[in-house]
DNA sequence: TTTTTAGTTCGGAATTTTCAGAACTAAAAA
DNA sequence: TTTTTAGTTCTGAAAATTCCGAACTAAAAA
């Protein structure tokens, strides 16, 4: 008793964008699964519901969703008298993760700086070079928030105006 | 006659780099390299230097180097009268790839609008947050170059006044 | 011309990843 | 109590990746 069904076109869609997380890292199945959750029209799914679409084991299942729980990639919420969990796309609270997640990409500089400590003092270009790009990485893990907070005040506001 | 050598805390500091290459997507093999590179005391290397620093073979030194020249995170120089490419870390020139690269990130926008462009309108909070995500980062790709821009101007000013 | 250099390409072994199927579990329902 | 539900865990097969060694190549040097 799924209820929920996929068009031809969907289907294609979730297969196309599964290549495309692929290619950043993502394995297959988390990426099949990520996209379902954003291409189907119920924006919540049921373990059971997700196996189906998808048509893959249950092993297969819980193991994807698990490590999209663990990477945030998606969340769940329970209902009341319900065994079931509601999994779906962490797009709908992408606002919560986002600095975070930048904050871990920043987390480049920490090594690099560990290189550029140890380096010869006889590479000074190269070593400037580098030292530029660490500062540069700081730079951006500084004005990133700012950025990101301007864009949700002009948004609000543009919000209230409606 | 290699002449470049490896202190013990540079071997040690190439895996550990190499570890985190390797869980942002990196295969070991192009993450050791682009490590050495950066580790190294020597910004330039040879194909023979490498393929002896890191203790691999011909054919593992060959189809890394060849896979990190085409993603751009490495490149090579020749010196007229010699045969042989002297590799080097692209960190000596991330400013050039850098507004590429996040070119490439913003990517996603693309396909995350055909997913929106079929969706049913029977969810509009799910949509809503999916369109206010894409103006989102569509609001990145253009506020971030000028980030960029504006660290520039920045810096080349306080380099002319030192 | 022969040899050396600076790699590339091929074949395959070892390792790792991915996923199915079956057995299991813990809580709720009957 | 027994059964059902909503998963989890284990085993292993299949596929993909990684990397070595050996053979090869094309240009330059001798």
């Amino acid at each position: 008793m799924t209820n929920v069904q996929l068009t031809q076109e969907q289907r294609e869609l979730i297969e196309r964008m599964g290549v495309f997380y692929e290619q950043h890292g993502i394995p297959p199945m988390e990426g099949r699964i990520m996209s379902l959750l954003i291409v189907c029209d119920e924006p919540e799914l049921t373990f059971d519901q997700i196996r189906e679409l998808l048509g893959i084991s249950k092993s297969a299942t819980s193991s994807a969703l698990n490590m999209l729980l663990l990477t945030q990639r998606a969340i769940y919420r329970t209902k009341p008298g319900d065994r079931k969990r509601y999994f779906a796309s962490n797009i709908v609270q992408w606002q919560e993760g986002f600095t975070e997640n930048f904050q871990k990409f920043f987390g480049v500089i920490k090594i690099m700086k560990e290189a550029l400590a140890q380096r010869t003092p006889k590479t000074p270009e190269f070593n400037g070079q580098m030292a530029e790009f660490i500062e540069f990485i700081e730079y951006l893990s500084v004005e990133f928030p700012r950025l990101y907070q301007e864009w949700c005040n002009r948004n609000t506001s543009n919000n209230n105006n409606q």
